[in-house]
DNA sequence: GTATGATTGAAACGTTCGTATGAGTGAGTC
DNA sequence: GACTCACTCATACGAACGTTTCAATCATAC
């Protein structure tokens, strides 16, 4: 891929996580690309379509690693109940270990990954059901296999959730880091995974809550 | 409180919330309130001030809500172990409580108080930090007495968690509403309620998970 | 009625934004 | 060497932004 183009993604990445999409301004990234501001509209057509370039280029490798992961737990389980743990491993795992693999860069796509779930405009929210469409049905169908006395309904709820601890542990505000005084490093991924993914099975197989009467 | 002063308070909640801080303009918010543009840094003193008193507006009161239900509940428990569910729901009820009041309201605070934990900028983060000051310390000491076996590491984790399924699901992006088909009722309040703390309970009190040997 | 202080109105300020334009550059082809 | 084509550059455009100014308006107390 064309160097400008790479150097225009690397920037932009970095200074979305930091200041949100709105509050950059292209002249922000060129300036940190240290290439010329036309490059922006030469190489992507608009501010709109650079925003989906900078996700796409990471997004599609994860989904792919997830549908691989959850391909592999279903091919070792064809005959019999799915396993929870693997499942939401193969919905969990692979957004956290891109993470790891991009090294420092992963800072900045760990937030920007955060964020997208509560970003405003229509943008970043199009982009997002793109991608969810993709993974959605396969990873319900499999909880519903690992969980099948779980109505419908709470199902879907308690997905959502887990995407609340996902979405929320990799924007990774530096709250945490404030309250908990530098005890909790939310950089040691691999601890990080496994905290998650024990709150989140245990979060899944919850008793049904006792529903209040509606009046 | 002054009429004008409530109006753009009312047209800035709903148009923050619809579009986020940075993407909504002064003048976009006057027009929907039907003022003049000058009264914004008439009566606040500019945009930063202006989101500020939005977000103080009910923050506060919710914080309220939420000390006084830990106070029952620590004197109901004065002499012996903390239950965890009245924790969680002290930590959680107010605020599904405050958004149920507000009415049609509601729908937006929801998505601001969703939002503000993964928004950029020092204005949003700083009104974030001040009022969880208020609470933070309270409320890691009651989850510390209700689940004693638990590392400090690990509870501030699972706080942390909690908060990103409370502000997921705050947030309320469509998401769970389309993949659902309509399944989903974000609004119906009370059952999202239950069904938060159902989830949050069983997740606080998992087993610890098996640490990765650090390499 | 008139003076006073708080509030509102219309208009303008300077700045910055995303985008567009056209000239310039440099490697590769004939 | 001339041509091509992909790319980079400096610069400009119009629009929208947050903020400011100052005169007009209003309620209220004297």
């Amino acid at each position: 891929m064309n160097a400008t183009k790479e150097k225009i993604l690397d920037a932009a990445e970095g200074l979305f996580a930091e200041h949100g999409f709105g509050a950059t301004s292209l002249r922000q990234i060129t300036a940190q690309a240290g290439v010329n501001l036309a490059a922006i509209n030469y190489h992507f057509r608009s501010k709109d379509a650079l925003i989906q370039a900078v996700f796409s280029r990471r997004i599609g490798p994860m989904n792919e690693k997830r549908l691989a992961m959850l391909d592999a737990c279903e091919a070792e389980n064809a005959n019999g109940p799915l396993p929870l743990v693997p499942v939401l491993r193969a919905f969990v795992v692979p957004i956290f270990e891109l993470c790891r693999e991009l090294g420092d860069r992963g800072r900045s796509f760990r937030r920007l990954m955060g964020r997208m779930y509560v970003e405003p405009g229509d943008t970043v929210r199009k982009i997002l059901f793109e991608q969810m469409q993709i993974i959605a049905g396969r990873f319900i169908a499999a909880f519903q296999r690992s969980l099948p006395h779980l109505p419908m309904v709470e199902l879907l709820w308690r997905i959502h959730f887990c995407i609340g601890v996902i979405s929320h542990t990799l924007a990774g505000t530096n709250h945490l880091e404030v309250v908990s005084k530098g005890l909790c490093d939310p950089f040691d991924t691999e601890a990080t995974t496994e905290r998650v993914v024990a709150f989140l099975v245990a979060g899944m197989r919850a008793p049904l809550p006792a529903m209040p009467t509606r009046s």
